[in-house]
DNA sequence: AATCGCTGGTTTGCAGTGCAGACTAGTTTG
DNA sequence: CAAACTAGTCTGCACTGCAAACCAGCGATT
């Protein structure tokens, strides 16, 4: 039982805030998306994305690279090795943690 | 995949906290437990799992029982069938949300 | 060319949360 | 009786998530 509790306590805050969560998942099977197609996809308003993107770029979960389609500009968000990295540990740890039995 | 980021965003937030996830773990296997013994296991300082009991309480996921143990004061924790339920529906919603693929 | 409304985001303000440490109350031990 | 221990609660702070307000530029309208 103490691995559960030890698995749990230490899991990637990050990472485990559900929007977060919600925009590494997508990102990781989108590969690269736009800010846009990411709020219509996740529901999350504009500002929180915003937010979440910047504490996920921080960590160096994605990449953001800005640009201008045409006149329009557009924010392209990538998960990087370290995000997917971050991804796949929280989903093995969160698994091993529920699932453990005493 | 728009399942998943439902399942994601509506996760029961006071279940989500890993450590509130610890101690509805804990009450879920032992029944029934002592503030100090979850202490003990959880690894959580006291004050924190106290704050954390109370806001369990509230929300009827788990019941507390106050009494003595010769003359020394002792809190019995006991997780609800509510707090059962809850517990039980976040594991699957989140098993659902995390292994969906697109 | 001033105005309106759209797209595409960022910044701000605020309420809520988690956390550790200080504190209270009583008990036991030296 | 003083010190230390048990059993918790309360306090203060730093951080967070969230939505609304805001900024910037484009395109059509008048």
């Amino acid at each position: 039982m103490s691995t559960n509790v030890e698995s749990l306590l230490s899991l990637d805050r990050l990472v485990h805030e559900p929007a977060r969560l919600v925009i590494l998942t997508i990102l990781a099977e989108t590969e690269e998306a736009e800010f846009s197609f990411l709020q219509r996809v996740s529901g999350l308003t504009k500002g929180n994305m915003s937010s979440h993107i910047s504490k996920l770029e921080a960590a160096n979960y994605l990449e953001v690279r800005k640009s201008f389609r045409g006149k329009v500009p557009a924010t392209s968000l990538k998960i990087t090795r370290m995000g997917r990295t971050a991804l796949k540990n929280y989903r093995k740890q969160l698994k091993h943690a529920l699932q453990g039995r005493s």
